[in-house]
DNA sequence: TACCTATGTGTTATGAGATAACATAACACT
DNA sequence: AGTGTTATGTTATCTCATAACACATAGGTA
């Protein structure tokens, strides 16, 4: 679970329990004010998200998938990850390969993440795009999403 | 190269002839500075960015590697890229999984990048990371990389 | 010179990540 | 019920990237 390293691992604890389920109840209702449906294979996978303490791989989702153990097949779990991005429920980590449930609401289609090189931890925060934003028009450049990566390491994972 | 669209190609036009050359010379003059050796596979990988009017993917490198069109195999390519990147003369377009010529001078390891949707143009600009690293002092994160890509469509590929 | 150690290269094989293509099923509207 | 649309199941395959190990070359140093 993103922990290669000795440190405390300063991310995102997973959800469990209530605090799970009513994650999910609120992932439902914005499904359907945006007249999109929580299927039983994109809510799974939006459940393994949110119980994981890190980011997760495609394959680890591909894995634990299944209830009693069977693991999905690669388009099952594909799918349901384009689904949640494109609501806005997931984002994908391109340097890492790896899939985090949004943090952060209404955050729309641009992420931003502290990325830490020893521990794995991947900490979601507040995109303020404004430079990036003004250079793209500038430019000329109609922008739909942004993202940033910044990798490091956390306060946990310093030399001191 | 790089063009899936009717549009007119907004991205960097691929360097050739004597503007080739010279920024190779130039390479091979960083490289000394810092100690390090532009040996011929790095020198070629490089060139092939250079020359390139976009981004290519790292196999597109392994079959255009040899100049009697034998290709290279993987490592030789992947290991060259590592290298440019290392040392600031590539970067590597995380959600294109394809690579660049760094076209700023003295960027270091952050870059930002405005990609068209549409015809595949990857315009690298001067990041200006200001408001997303005071985010990062905030969080106790020492970050030490900085990528943004922000996806949208080029001034030529816009509906107008 | 002869040796040693770092670094870089060549090669085979394989691991990880993602998608194409097509059949089937469920929904939602009339 | 009939029809268009959206989602799922399934097989196969494609693309991207690295592990592991042998060999070669550069540069330092006794």
């Amino acid at each position: 679970m993103g922990s290669d390293c000795h440190h405390a691992d300063g991310a995102h604890p997973g959800l469990s329990g209530s605090g799970l389920g009513r994650a999910l109840d609120k992932a439902e209702e914005r499904c359907a004010h945006a007249q999109a449906r929580l299927t039983p294979p994109r809510k799974r996978v939006l459940e393994l998200l949110l119980q994981s303490d890190g980011p997760l791989k495609a394959y680890d989702l591909i894995a634990a998938f299944g209830t009693e153990g069977q693991p999905a097949k690669p388009p099952t779990v594909y799918r349901a990850l384009d689904f949640l991005e494109r609501l806005g429920f997931a984002h994908r980590i391109e340097s890492l390969n790896a899939y985090v449930p949004c943090r952060i609401d209404g955050a729309g289609h641009s992420a931003a993440f502290l990325i830490c090189d020893c521990c794995g931890a991947a900490a979601e925060f507040e995109p303020d795009f404004g430079p990036q934003l003004a250079a793209a028009e500038r430019a000329g450049y109609a922008v739909r999403a942004v993202t940033l990566e910044a990798r490091g390491l956390c306060g946990a994972c310093q030399p001191s």
